[in-house]
DNA sequence: CGCTTTTACATGCATATGCATTGAAATTCT
DNA sequence: AGAATTTCAATGCATATGCATGTAAAAGCG
């Protein structure tokens, strides 16, 4: 049977790694001038919605994937839609729920700045990691990720 | 040589994976009653404070350390003062700079924080990862935060 | 079926955040 | 040394965020 102490200490060793890996690469992105116009945030938002059917995804199950609360993510996408990116059409399922969806101008800023930021993720990380290490790093945390989230 | 377009995608679903995972685990964390009176951004300003030597840190090192403007972090450090929780002192080699330190009930409620926060760490992240994948897990983000940090 | 409870999103309001800028001290340049 | 530039932190101001709550639709229940 493994330390008590030791575990907890490789657990949160772990976490502390990954948490301030995030924020170191996280402050480098955002400085890029594709989130000039559309933060972070933002762009999350846009990229979540990109990835989905054409039906569009309901503002609770969007708000899962981002870190930010309810009430906040609907101003978000108040403003997102004022801005013509974003269309909020009622549910004809469920007359309380919301489907979001990418309008054209959206769906074009999003590729947009996708494509300038996939480079910059490539420049900050590939002479960092072998691809073999990306590889596994992209397991660890998707495996991480998926069983912390169905807990 | 390798395909231009697998390395930029192998990048891009490594931070894919390791983002996503860091928002899950950070959505589950903050709602933990330890976070009640401090949120976790304060926290984490308290959890740099107390790895540092007695000296103390000033603001602009602490702010690459964290995921804040510094105009943002500047006033937190001054909310945080206010609660009596964190000391500045002008220092004494650079007028214009200030030295941050935790008073001693800053480090009390750091340390009472930290206790449960790193038994919720436990209770998240060791029925996902074995103990070798944790370890592997964390040098590859130690690895990859050192390698972006320093470029 | 009517009543209670739960779910999905929006709003009021206080507070936190970021951008641009300032103030002041250190560093650089000539 | 003196002027220009850079660095560190603080502040004005507009905006974004979160908490508590509101509103309305759906689900549960006797």
């Amino acid at each position: 049977m493994p330390d008590e102490a030791a575990s907890l200490r490789e657990a949160s060793e772990a976490w502390e790694a990954l948490f301030r890996c995030q924020v170191t690469i996280m402050r480098r992105l955002q400085k890029h001038p594709a989130f000039k116009g559309v933060n972070m945030r933002e762009y999350d938002v846009l990229f979540n919605l990109s990835r989905c059917p054409s039906g569009g995804l309901r503002l609770g199950d969007l708000n899962e994937h981002v870190l930010m609360s309810q009430p906040s993510l609907s101003r978000m996408v108040e403003r997102l839609e004022s801005k013509g990116l974003v269309e909020r059409r009622p549910d004809p399922c469920d007359q309380r729920a919301v489907r979001l969806t990418l309008t054209d101008r959206g769906r074009e800023l999003q590729r947009k700045i996708g494509r300038e930021h996939v480079r910059h993720i490539h420049e900050l990380l590939s002479p960092a990691l072998s691809p073999e290490q990306l590889r596994e790093l992209t397991a660890l945390t998707t495996r991480l990720g998926g069983a912390v989230g169905s807990s």
